[in-house]
DNA sequence: AAATGAGCAGTTTTT
DNA sequence: CTGCTCATTT
């Protein structure tokens, strides 16, 4: 990392080049990757010394600023690669400003400390491990692993497990580390916060575990370079002579611990920009602290604030719609987004009878996009839950039209993949009790909760760990019966592959263990539809083990780095939650779930409160402003949630919408009337909130409203279900209140969804008549969600397929393939 | 120790 | 309606 490492051929590299770009961007002897920034852009790439906070709003380039700042500093020689530090949230964050850097300095980047929090922390505390009292090569502790060893405390502690869940001590450990606070520094009375005060005490023992089994959970790796720092001024000196400058992205997630972290290292040098938005703050639940943007010139005294308001995303409607409901939030820092284009639609609110229906019309919609050849990648379905994206995915798989599920459980997350990394772990680190209760018995060996009790038992006796008590009691032939004979042939396979890792390749030892423990036969025998998918991904983790020199360096990335092999180049429609969507941007975007207590979501607003509610409009923002050209909101009138049915109203956000900038659709047959609902399921919660009342108290519109102006007449859902219902008077009962009394109109509603859908498939019949499917009736088929079945009729190219799993489905043929092909 | 069945709770999750 | 835990059976 010498200066002449970096190519100033693009560059003038004379060094009177320097004052004009301080001074003048405009000057004639603006470097190249000014080129095309604005004037607040400039500035906040200039500004290289001191702190500086830029408020970046959503679409306003802030990459651009970070990317180009880090080649500013670098251009002008105030840093090499390695005084450089660059903090993200994501690993993908992280490689695109690699990426980017790279395309703009037109070379590798190389030395650079580019990285998450977690593995910049993993790296330092490698360094400095023992002054944690760990070595070098801990491992890194995943949540699964977590709350094994949690189980094992509360019950070692004789806690009630039902009354206080393992889970919630964990969730209570993780706020700690969040804030920072070891267990020497948590406050006596938080303690209380489980099991009557042994909370503290269990998260005291939790950390010796973690020592003893040479082991940092994800909130360690921050904790422990905290203290260090601060115990340590030697080691912190040396960061502070290495990191001249200090670059932070998504500023607004950080917790107090990440803040802590970047404040110590930053203290010295001060040159620490930080980029973030109040207003996309959306992880406040995960400890988030969006108090530490919105006082950063307190905490960085001096600090430059930079707005980027100038969005180079979406469409004046879409940025109207969102600032208007975005203004609702109190304790923002206030930015104005605007932009220079003119063109676009305004954003769409359409209400539906219920869940099936939004389903269906977002996908005719898509099929129309489809059809004008617009690229299924611009489309997105960003839903509040998880569990929301099943609907779309069912209609979707019936319409044949393409769609990736972003954000599902990440590869290293799956169950086979864990286990067949626990074997792996337990050979590289003996020790790792998390490792060995995870595959003792799987595949079923005959260890059930019995002897593995004994074992743990004999262990903490003699002060071994699992595997060495395991190996102690065989040796001493404490053990009887099946127990006995498995432990000691599983100890037996053990050495075997122990001494095959000294000369064999990591790739071939994984194949062998996982074919000599029987692991890969116990999904062979199973029948279950995803047993094959399960199998294919243990040849994809034994593949990809082959990137990596050795065990131990694959299993570091796999804790720290690994993720999702998207395929984000096959033409699909995104079907994400609005967390996952952060960041990313589509054409069309639809937001279907817009009601109370879905959207916002009750749960939030009865454990935050107000605070929540903000953080539930924040994600609001965060999905409109997702949309480059046209945002479509939609909200159901019923739904079915937990399988019975649910009354909704259209959440209070719509009403937040500027009516300038939205426009209602109305349906196709209008269900519903303005019914106003004494006792709603919502309204009569706990903490809950009166949509009505509300409504009558909250001015959040007047400033729009002009009542003898029909253009900008404010938009009311129950002003619009009351126009409704006068031109259909034939509805006569409302809704909600109707379907409050579930199931009796149910059957109306499932003749008027089989009325819509035989039209529809009339039409589809009426176009793909002509095709001949490949298959048979009789013929036994696999379908990828659903397992293996037999076609029991043919209509073109749909299948009527009887599953084993019991269900019979109308299923495109482009779903399924021959059983024989699998 | 495994295989069944009843009972119950159920947002978001970058590392 | 699910998917998970717990208790009961074999």
């Amino acid at each position: 990392m010498i200066s002449d490492d970096f190519d100033f051929d693009d560059f003038d590299s004379d060094p009177a080049m320097h004052e004009p770009v301080h001074s003048t961007p405009d000057n004639a002897q603006t470097p190249p990757y000014l080129d095309g920034l604005n004037a607040p852009q400039c500035e906040a790439v200039l500004a290289t010394e001191g702190p500086v906070l830029v408020l970046a709003g959503a679409g306003t380039g802030k990459t651009r600023v970070l990317t180009t700042r880090i080649t500013h500093l670098l251009a002008t020689g105030l840093a090499f690669t390695g005084q450089i530090l660059a903090v993200t949230f994501t690993n993908k964050a992280a490689r695109e400003m690699q990426d980017r850097v790279a395309r703009l300095i037109n070379r590798p980047v190389e030395g650079m400390a580019i990285g998450t929090f977690h593995s910049i922390a993993a790296r330092m505390l490698r360094s400095h491990a023992e002054l944690a009292g760990l070595e070098s090569n801990f491992t890194i502790l995943d949540t699964d692993d977590q709350l094994r060893i949690l189980k094992q405390l509360v019950k070692a502690e004789n806690i009630d497990d039902k009354r206080w869940p393992a889970r919630q001590l964990g969730s209570l450990i993780d706020r700690w580390k969040n804030k920072a606070l070891s267990p020497a520094k948590v406050p006596k009375d938080e303690g209380f916060a489980y099991a009557d005060g042994k909370g503290i005490k269990l998260y005291q023992q939790y950390q010796q575990h973690l020592k003893n089994i040479n082991a940092a959970d994800f909130g360690d790796l921050l904790l422990h370079m905290i203290e260090i720092f601060q115990q340590h001024p030697d080691v912190l000196a040396r960061y502070h002579a290495q990191y001249k400058y200090m670059l932070v992205d998504e500023y607004q997630d950080t917790n107090v611990a990440q803040y802590l972290w970047l404040r110590l290292l930053a203290q010295a040098q001060k040159n620490i920009c930080c980029v973030g938005d109040d207003d996309q703050s959306i992880y406040g639940w995960r400890g988030a602290e969006v108090g530490n943007i919105l006082k950063f010139d307190q905490d960085f005294p001096g600090a430059k604030v930079v707005r980027l308001e100038q969005n180079y995303r979406s469409t004046p409607h879409i940025l109207g719609a969102a600032s208007g409901l975005i203004a609702c939030n109190q304790g923002r820092l206030g930015k104005t987004l605007w932009t220079e284009r003119t063109d676009g639609d305004k954003v769409t609110i359409q209400g539906v009878w219920d869940g099936k229906e939004e389903a269906r019309t977002i996908g005719e919609e898509i099929e129309d996009l489809q059809r004008q050849k617009h690229p299924l990648s611009e489309i997105a379905v960003l839903v509040r839950a998880g569990y929301q994206t099943r609907e779309f995915e069912e209609r979707f798989i019936n319409l044949s039209v393409p769609y990736r599920v972003v954000g599902g459980p990440r590869f290293y997350e799956r169950k086979e993949i864990r286990d067949a990394l626990a074997y792996l772990r337990l050979i590289t680190t003996p020790m790792y009790d998390p490792s060995f209760e995870r595959i003792i018995n799987v595949p079923k060996r005959g260890i059930g909760p019995g002897t593995l009790q004994k074992i743990h038992a004999h262990g903490q006796k003699m002060g071994l760990s699992l595997l060495a008590a395991t190996r102690h009691m065989v040796e001493l032939d404490m053990l009887k019966g099946k127990a006995k004979i498995s432990l000691s042939k599983f100890i037996d396979d053990y050495d075997h592959w122990r001494s095959l890792a000294e000369h064999e390749s990591h790739t071939k030892l994984a194949e062998i263990i996982l074919e000599e423990s029987g692991y890969v036969e116990m999904w062979q025998q199973d029948k279950s539809p995803d047993a094959p998918g399960r199998l294919e991904n243990l040849g994809e983790l034994v593949r990809a083990m082959g990137d990596f020199e050795n065990l131990p360096g694959f299993l570091e990335h796999i804790s720290l780095v690994m993720e999702n092999q998207e395929n984000t180049d096959s033409e699909k429609v995104s079907i994400m939650t609005l967390h996952a969507a952060k960041g990313l941007e589509f054409d069309q975007v639809f937001l279907p779930g817009w009601e109370e207590g879905v959207f916002p979501s009750q749960m939030t607003l009865d454990e935050s409160g107000t605070r929540g509610l903000e953080e539930e409009r924040r994600l609001a923002y965060v999905g409109i402003t997702r949309a480059k050209k046209k945002a479509h909101i939609m909200f159901a009138a019923n739904r079915q949630v937990f399988g019975q049915w649910q009354t909704m109203l259209p959440s209070r956000f719509i009403d937040e919408l500027p009516a300038d900038h939205v426009e209602m659709q109305s349906t196709t047959g209008v269900y519903g009337a303005g019914g106003h609902r004494p006792n709603s399921y919502y309204g009569g919660s706990s903490g809950g909130y009166n949509h009505d009342k509300d409504e009558n108290s909250r001015d959040g519109w007047s400033r729009h409203d002009r009542s003898d102006d029909f253009a900008t007449e404010t938009f009311s859902p129950q002003k619009y279900y009351r126009q409704q219902s006068e031109q259909n008077s034939s509805y006569e009962t409302p809704g909600w209140n109707r379907a409050k009394r579930r199931g009796h109109d149910l059957h109306a509603l499932k003749n008027k969804i089989k009325t819509i859908e035989g039209k529809s498939s009339r039409v589809a019949k009426a176009k793909k008549e002509k095709i001949v499917s490949p298959f048979a009736i009789g013929e036994r088929v696999f379908h990828e969600k659903f397992g293996y079945g037999v076609i029991e009729d043919i209509e073109g190219n749909k299948l009527d397929v009887n599953f084993e799993n019991g269900s019979s489905k109308k299923i495109m043929d482009s779903f399924v393939k021959p059983a024989s092909s699998v």
